[in-house]
DNA sequence: CATGAATGAGAGTTCATTCAT
DNA sequence: AATGAATGAACTCTCATTCAT
């Protein structure tokens, strides 16, 4: 059922795609990507209705692949410190691991052409990620605050870390855990 | 001189500038911008040596101005926490108040022809930034960390925190209080 | 190749080029170019990458042209005063039949965007007038002048007559024959 | 009577017209013009009309100042053949010395905006010319050529000698005498 | 499906000229 | 007279998109 094109030929557009508008912007032209690509400038058009079009779905594609980083060997049973913890720490290494995908996410997050439903549909779709606030909000561990404002929250400290790991890389490992303690210090609640 | 450059005419574009990015991307035309200002297409480039350097020096003048409304009516002699709070709630409501400034700072931030030195000349010319880092230190309030990497820590929670308000006016309120909450509760040292 | 670029297009460019400019100089726009020549105004960035790079393929093009034409029936066995007057005559009428590419080759050669490669490329590629050259030094006929020099006082005086053969065409066929008088008791040794 | 302006300033703004023309082309900027000579960019719009006007203005400016340089020190009471020597000599050496105005007058000669009455007006001014002429007819040397065609013959050789005396310095003494023997033996009558 | 030539709207920028100062 | 800010038409070139091949 649809698309019977080739999946490798749309997820290889995906991945120029990342690298060209990480480092060129988003305005970067369709055909530079297409180049990159090794592909013909009227190729993409086949795998996506528009620029815009690609624009999202490679916004949609980043999301998904930092969810699943995430929760890869997620410790579902450890202790609500240790599956947060897991939780930044993979956020960091999949943002240190694929700098060219955080900087595509970063440059798609404030452009006026993301849809409100792509932008929307995320991390709603990672159940572990509610399992974990709704423990938290049960032991009474965490903050009163709504759960996507705590992962929005987690989502802007890791960024912020990482953004001064990549300056400074020697201290990249201070950076990490002093990030963490922040956070972890910030969403839990004092005696 | 047969007329002088007028600096209103100058902050005209800045100001229209800040609106035509604010809702249409860093990719508006240059023309939109004068045309809104009442201009003709050729009395931008009077003012500024190109696009890029418009989009520089508003950057430059966002910053100042919220520079400015963070160490407004700032209460130097106040404890450190009602100080770091002062300066939480003026960003917030300045962001509040100044929606366009606040998106057009996000989009400059991600944008590839932001110049370095206009990137880093910021933050450093208040001093009482400084002031305050030092003292939180010396008291052994807070964490361990470098100046920069709190103040940008508290750069990115708050605007976090405004983007919730916005969101969802009703709770704005508490965001502001929560997310201050988070800040305080993460910088500073547990006993 | 989905269509093959149209040599044809691509000469049609030139063609209409050189009327074009001969008319209006160098100054002219590419669109007036392109409309003139029936096609949309991104089409000549196809075929050439610039207005630069039209230009020089310009002066190529016409350079070949005109050589071309003075080797075209050429009498290789023929004295060395009959070579040198075919050459001379087929340059005449070359110019008095392409008016706009002699018009459009004297513009681009006080040009200061003529790459130097292109400007010299020429005439070497012509290896009958070396050896006429050549001929005429051996025979003693010929003034000991480079190759190059007698050249270009060839083409400098010719132009010159086609000059005032077109101001006053009644008299084109004297001075056609005084230049080439001119040219040749100039050329040649007296004994 | 006209003119109070200052003389100063026009022969200022055609001084520095000719090298900026001569480096850049005459689609140089009139700005380019009026910050090299340290003035205001309206103000050459007082001296004259238009940049069309300026250009003419040029035109016949340096044809003036060549004139004066042909004819000055001229041997009237020589053989033809040394006025005419003189006169080439003067050209060359006024060339060599003032590449400038040289290239200028070269660009401007293919210009489409020279008027005819300026581009014609030059020469006859110099009545010598005319009786040199006049007397290599009378004494049966010259070739029954019209006045304008051997005036413009001597031009165009003396021209084609120059570049190839910038070209080549060293052998600059050679250029100008052979160039100088070709020009006499093509313009007098052989035996 | 894949290609890439063709398109033409629209971009940023320049610049001769005007005119208030 | 001299200035230079202001103008807006015109320029070259880019690019997302289409469609013949």
């Amino acid at each position: 059922m649809a698309r019977p094109k080739s999946e490798e030929k749309r997820s290889r557009l995906l991945s120029v795609a990342t690298e060209v508008f990480a480092r060129n912007g988003l305005s970067a032209s369709t055909a530079s990507i297409t180049n990159a690509a090794g592909m013909a400038e009227g190729t993409l058009f086949v795998y996506f209705k528009g620029k815009d079009d690609l624009i999202n779905a490679l916004y949609a594609d980043i999301k998904q692949d930092l969810g699943e980083a995430m929760l890869s060997r997620y410790p579902r049973q450890g202790s609500l410190r240790s599956r947060l913890k897991h939780i930044w720490t993979c956020y960091i290494e999949w943002g240190m691991k694929n700098p060219d995908k955080l900087a595509a996410l970063h440059k798609i997050k404030v452009w006026e052409g993301l849809r409100r439903d792509v932008r929307d549909e995320m991390m709603d779709r990672f159940a572990e990620l509610h399992a974990l606030y709704d423990a938290g909000m049960k032991e009474g561990t965490f903050l009163k605050v709504p759960h996507e404002f705590l992962m929005a929250m987690l989502s802007a400290q890791a960024e912020t870390t990482m953004q001064f790991m990549k300056q400074d890389p020697k201290a990249a490992g201070l950076y990490k855990d002093k990030g963490f303690e922040m956070f972890w210090n910030g969403v839990t609640r004092k005696k």
